[in-house]
DNA sequence: TATTGTTATACTCTATAACTATA
DNA sequence: TATAGTTATAGAGTATAACAATA
């Protein structure tokens, strides 16, 4: 090990680090289906966990509202989800997954999969679910639709 | 637990999510002492591992070199770092911190490792250590200054 | 009056190309 | 001829403000 900064062997300066690489990996795993990470986190979004208005999109991706115009844009010209009226609120659009757009996403959760055993080859198989388990105890708190609904 | 698809629990998205989130704790915390990640990240390099171009800062940070030029410039005007010539190689800058840079870089330190504490909050003392080594682990490959010298 | 979604626009950040000085 | 650093500029990405439809 070279004579580093013990601030470059922090884990939070790992985990930004191991962030931005894997963010790299994943739009690269998901360039042979023309879709971006984002794209694919809408998909996922409305693919369960019932209704997904642009609002709720808009703040579970920690995205300006203006740009979900545009990334729903995107994924309703390619046919992947459309837009519905909530009858309930006729403000409100209900963005739902076509069944074009339902095989689009299970074939880049696929890719993305893969993408991620490559990023934890590294590890065993123990040793990624217990880096898992880690994240998903740090990141509950901070993720309000991971313990119920938003 | 909502009924979520099974992507947002993986290993890879919460590490993206954990990333994200993060980096704005770090910014927050620096933002007193007038500092972004960025700059701290240059100073820890200028601050051991040896003399440090322009050039080497802009691999290891994963940026253009023109926008380590503004960095550099930001940092210089500031006080805390300063060019100078490569005796072996008129062509390089070697970036050394004043003193002034120093303590900036020690206070900065301590701000970042109180942020990384509060967000590791939800883990104990061992499983923040576990983390830690498996982040070292699977980054290590990937940060070629990790291994010996870049 | 407040909110959802939308558009237009201004701003920030980043990358590209061309230049200098050194090698 | 190639490389380290710099500058100027164009492009992408983002946020801000104003608007229409609905509550």
């Amino acid at each position: 090990m070279a004579d580093l900064d013990p601030l470059f062997i922090s884990a939070g300066y790992l985990l930004l680090k191991a962030g931005t690489h894997f963010h790299t990996l994943i739009d690269a795993a998901l360039t042979d289906l023309d879709l971006t990470g984002r794209q694919l986190l809408v998909l996922g979004f409305a693919n369960r966990g019932g209704p997904l208005s642009q609002q709720m999109a808009s703040t579970r991706l920690g995205l300006d509202p203006t740009i979900v115009v545009a990334l729903v844009d995107e994924l309703e010209a390619c046919g992947a989800i459309k837009r519905e009226r909530d009858p309930d609120d006729r403000r409100r659009h209900q963005l739902k997954l076509t069944p074009k757009g339902r095989k689009l996403y299970d074939s880049a959760v696929r890719a993305v999969t893969a993408a991620e055993r490559d990023f934890l080859a590294p590890l065993d198989r123990t040793e990624r679910e217990s880096l898992r388990k880690l994240l998903v105890e740090t990141m509950t708190p901070r993720l309000p639709w991971m313990s119920d609904d938003a």
